[in-house]
DNA sequence: ATATGGCCCTGGTTGC
DNA sequence: TGCAACCAGGGCCATA
């Protein structure tokens, strides 16, 4: 499933291809299912608009549209209709945003248009470049969003940045609370971005037992925390994220930090520090994977 | 306010 | 071997 690593490596994979296309041809397969915002109203927005740059924001990729009719009315002269590619596109104001959040299942890929289309494909982008952005998901979590700037601000997360919060931010998001500290690090609303493989392999490299309560985590186990959370997740950025069910990135590409996991999806097999075999149980509805002799 | 549990959805796995 | 039941789980919502 696609966590902060997974879809940083989207976003990135996503930004180098088609950063400064235009969008030149709009298609969505389904009118039920993935949208915050009508189709009607994504197609509205986002046909004619230009991708200015494709980043990510806790789980959500976000990309800025902007319009090419600026360029031509600041008095750069004048720009073809469908241009291949707009020239200094960071100089243009944002005026949009489409926000892709991939689910369970989601992928966003960057295709030629010739490729064979995927079961399940949701959205097709066709872009003046040649290429196609794609959307697929075949559950269905996915959600996609068209924000107008001019009437809504921009995207937010509702919860802290893992990689780049202040260890005393950290320490006061889980004060006082009672439920499993692994619940909390799953509750995007305190921190965004941060999923099921990465709760666990956080938890396991700062040696907490995963339904230890929140609050009740001294001083030296959060820090121990935000910064195993951190490096994991740094770790697996490099590593082109965790490919366990069926992520890739931007071509489709499969990730390998998943063989670099100590404890998810790996109940029974031996841990790889004391050789005590992993544990799975179920915590806030989730499968809950931890070494019971190097957690405590 | 905080916390819990059901629901969505489909493909893969399990069990008879 | 074939088919149905079951399970996974991110985010949202209703409920306690």
């Amino acid at each position: 499933m696609p966590e902060l690593p997974e879809v940083e490596t989207i976003a990135r994979g996503v930004h180098a291809r088609v950063q400064g296309d235009q969008i030149v041809g709009v298609w969505f397969g389904s009118h039920r299912e993935p949208f915050k915002t009508s189709p009607a109203q994504q197609e509205k927005g986002l046909d004619g608009r230009v991708i200015l740059g494709v980043h990510r924001t806790g789980k959500h990729i976000v990309c800025e549209l902007g319009s090419p009719r600026l360029v031509s009315e600041t008095g750069k002269g004048k720009l073809p209709a469908r241009p291949k590619k707009v020239a200094n596109p960071p100089a243009l104001e944002p005026e949009a945003q489409w926000i892709v959040h991939l689910g369970m299942t989601g992928r966003l890929l960057v295709t030629a248009p010739e490729n064979p289309v995927a079961a399940h494909t949701h959205a097709r982008l066709t872009l003046s470049s040649g290429r196609e952005l794609r959307f697929v998901d075949p559950r269905r979590f996915g959600r996609l969003e068209f924000r107008d700037l001019g009437k809504v601000p921009p995207f937010a997360a509702a919860g802290a940045e893992p990689l780049s919060i202040e260890p005393q931010a950290f320490a006061a998001l889980f004060r006082g609370r009672k439920l499993a500290i692994k619940a909390a690090l799953l509750n995007q609303t305190l921190l965004s971005g941060v999923g099921n493989i990465y709760a666990d392999e956080g938890l396991f490299r700062a040696g907490i037992r995963p339904r230890k309560s929140a609050g009740r985590l001294t001083g030296s186990e959060l820090e121990r925390l935000r910064s195993a959370l951190r490096d994991v997740l740094q770790h697996a950025i490099r590593l082109g994220g965790s490919s366990v069910s069926d992520y890739v990135d931007a071509d489709g590409v499969r990730g390998f930090f998943q063989l670099e996991h100590c404890v998810y999806l790996r109940s029974g097999e031996p841990c790889r520090r004391c050789e005590t075999p992993i544990r799975r149980i179920l915590l806030a509805g989730r499968g809950t994977h931890y070494c019971p002799k190097c957690q405590r």
